[in-house]
DNA sequence: GTCCCGAATT
DNA sequence: AATTCCGGAC
């Protein structure tokens, strides 16, 4: 939750403080809310952390301590939506499930459809049955995690690094970056 | 200004 | 489909 529309090197010093200091679910249920708001300051978006300290607690009353597992149950909190659902499904419990997170969203964009408009609602359903066909039987962290890194480490929004990419081969997209390329050149 | 391991609300 | 929530790096 805390990499909600938030980078991973801002998240990374504040995920350990926050480990630390509610190292499971029950300290996190246990702690007072003004505690958690300012534990989670200056990550912003302040309402994920009143969302995550209900889950907690709901999860400590109703669910016997044991986050579910389940896409259904993880979609009924508020704060988890088709990402995060998909992200601790696949992280934290090793299910075969998609994810579509903005870096996904392009890699899948550039690599299988090119070009066009990305913002449709058409789109984003045809980017998750994207996410959901490519993912292997196996290794479900492992390639997602993959997919993630691709994006945000060689399929960047800004200046992508095709000649090291593996997707160049078959990217819809390659010859139209390698033109803008060219045109810097 | 754009972008970031989004989600809820309208 | 558009808006709101937030903050920091670039």
């Amino acid at each position: 939750m805390m990499l909600q529309q938030t980078q991973v090197d801002r998240v990374l010093p504040k995920y350990e403080e926050w480990i630390r200091k509610y190292p499971s679910l029950g300290t996190l249920a246990s702690a007072r809310p003004a505690d958690v708001a300012r534990t989670w300051r200056p990550l912003g978006y302040n309402v994920r952390p009143r969302r995550l300290h209900w889950i907690a607690r709901e999860v400590m009353t109703r669910y016997d301590g044991e986050l579910p597992s389940d896409e259904t149950t993880l979609r009924s909190f508020k704060g988890i939506g088709a990402y995060t659902a998909g992200a601790i499904q696949s992280f934290a419990f090793g299910r075969r499930a998609p994810i579509v997170d903005t870096n996904v969203a392009r890699v899948l964009f550039r690599v299988f459809v090119g070009r066009g408009d990305r913002t449709t609602t058409s789109l984003k359903k045809h980017l998750w049955s994207l996410s959901a066909a490519v993912l292997p039987r196996q290794n479900v962290f492992d390639f997602n995690q993959a997919l993630m890194d691709l994006g945000a480490m060689v399929c960047v929004s800004r200046r992508p690094q095709c000649p090291i990419c593996p997707m160049r081969p078959i990217c819809e997209a390659y010859p139209f970056e390698a033109d803008a390329e060219r045109n810097r050149a």
